[in-house]
DNA sequence: CTGTTAGCGCTTTCAT
DNA sequence: ATGAAAGCGCTAACAG
């Protein structure tokens, strides 16, 4: 490959200096039109391609962020989130010459995130899954976005109205006696479902029945077949992922209960199967990768405030 | 945030030459067993961090890896499989101080090829989709490695080979009037699966009965509807994807034919809700991330040759 | 508005 | 085995 054609060559061509030429490629600092023009078609002949490597050496910004997300499961990637995460976020990057990588975090990541933060080639840090405490011990002087609640700079998704929605959708359709099999207290994701049911319930004085769940089907039997013999006439299930509402359905269809006649069940997420599966599963959508791509974007421009994006309820058979 | 350590306050600190520290600490080169010492010594007290974009700059290499998908659909990254591939590559890339982007190619890609070759922030290519003539076309002086077929470096799963198993399996329950939902010729993962069946059927001398569908539950539907008009006989069908096995499936149950006692069904990768759903999917379980993971790392080794990993048969209620 | 000149932090010849 | 010095390609003070 023949050595590529850099800035001093676009400069000597253009008959202007170096730092001219930097002023009007990378659109700093003052140029005349006139030298804009010529710097401009000196490029153009040149077929110049600037070295973004060189450019955020010089510039002291680092060259990729970091997509990290603290979970309990070391295998917190393998989470359908986390892959349309990584490429929402992969998707922003590309825009800004960047690169994600991707990082599993420990619910204790104090030593993670001064890592990340001592690493010079970290030009941003997305988080997700974290809670207060991990937001306080966040280092300084590292550009951070959040997926999730926090204070600062992020994107989340609106889960809260979104669960609303469901359970809104379920009363609306008769539902009285509305059990949740909920998430573990560590899994970020799960508070606000968990808190819109409880709020929910209580301003419509219906009765509070929660079991602990997961996000994997085998959590979701378990839920159901508590709720079940605890409080045998539930007439609807709401749960916080796809997979638990599976899990839930399994159980019912063993026991000859009806889907959704005599019990009313829904998931959140709407996973690739959700809807092609026959009950369609009534469950909630979220443009994961607009979440991550716009908690990358903000990471970046070091903007604060927080995008939330809309939680969807999709209405199919299980209701 | 204090200025950070740099090699040459190490060199100082040690007593040696910014070179020799370098080189000991970079691995490269030769050092004496002393100086050696010194310098992690040095390095250790300090706290040193190597800055990668500096190491890269003068190394010329790329800070990240672009991983690229050719695909007719502008939207192949909402796949399962897209997002699978790119937390795999953005998780090896860590491991090498990299970052991922992504791409999307049109199935003519040369320009869009070259754009890629001539950005010096790229340190590899990875290729998904790629068909003939795209390998051709590859710019020379660009780390490459492709997921799927291909001469050179790269990773693929072998899907012929869990295609023909989910075929024998069929055959060994006794199926002998299998229909296949195939991909469009432009799909390059569907090109294996197609010829491991029309290969299968030949050899046992079993009719041949295939339509072209693609990975959606709708074409799922529409195939199932001309399979069983064309040939009613049909007592199992297979597809190239978990969403059209689950609209094969759909027809199926709105037509009161029995699965699997009437007609057997199956569908391809595994996704999240393929074994939670009633009847469970029989399936193949692709390790996508670990494959993505491994044509990563082979393009930046530059290592050539290409690893096959397994697509392992999972066989649940619909056969 | 423009040119000169130092860096950015590390690698890598080239002598010694 | 080691050191001096020349880059890697670009940006950003600083003068003018």
């Amino acid at each position: 490959m023949d050595r590529m054609t850099d800035l001093a060559s676009v400069a000597a061509r253009a008959g202007v200096s170096l730092a001219t030429a930097s002023r009007v490629l990378s659109g700093n600092g003052p140029a005349s039109a006139a030298s804009r023009e010529l710097v401009r078609a000196a490029a153009a002949e040149l077929g110049y391609r600037p070295h973004p490597v060189a450019r955020l050496l010089a510039q002291g910004r680092g060259t990729r962020v970091v997509l990290a997300i603290r979970d309990r499961r070391p295998s917190a990637w393998a989470d359908p989130f986390g892959g349309r995460a990584a490429a929402g976020a992969a998707l922003a990057a590309d825009r800004a010459g960047l690169g994600v990588a991707l990082r599993y975090l420990p619910l204790d990541c104090r030593g993670r995130l001064a890592e990340i933060a001592a690493d010079r080639s970290v030009a941003a840090l997305v988080l997700a899954g974290h809670d207060r405490a991990t937001l306080e011990a966040l280092p300084r002087g590292l550009r951070v976005a959040t997926i999730g609640p926090s204070a600062g700079a992020g994107a989340d998704v609106d889960s809260a109205a979104g669960f609303a929605a469901l359970l809104r959708h379920l009363h609306d359709r008769g539902r009285r006696r509305i059990a949740l099999v909920g998430g573990p207290r560590w899994l970020a994701a799960a508070g606000a479902p968990r808190r819109a049911y409880a709020r929910m319930m209580r301003e419509a004085g219906l009765p509070h029945r929660a079991v602990t769940g997961d996000v994997t089907a085998a959590r979701g039997r378990l839920g159901a077949r508590r709720i079940l013999s605890r409080w045998p006439d539930t007439d609807a299930i709401v749960t916080i992922s796809d997979a638990t509402a599976a899990g839930v359905l399994q159980v019912l269809a063993e026991r000859g209960i009806r889907v959704p006649d005599d019990v009313a069940v829904t998931g959140f997420d709407d996973v690739p199967l959700a809807g092609a599966i026959r009950p369609g599963l009534t469950t909630a959508s979220h443009p994961v990768e607009r979440i991550a791509e716009a908690a990358c974007q903000a990471a970046l421009d070091g903007s604060a405030g927080m995008r939330l994006f809309p939680s969807r309820a999709v209405v199919r058979q299980t209701t």
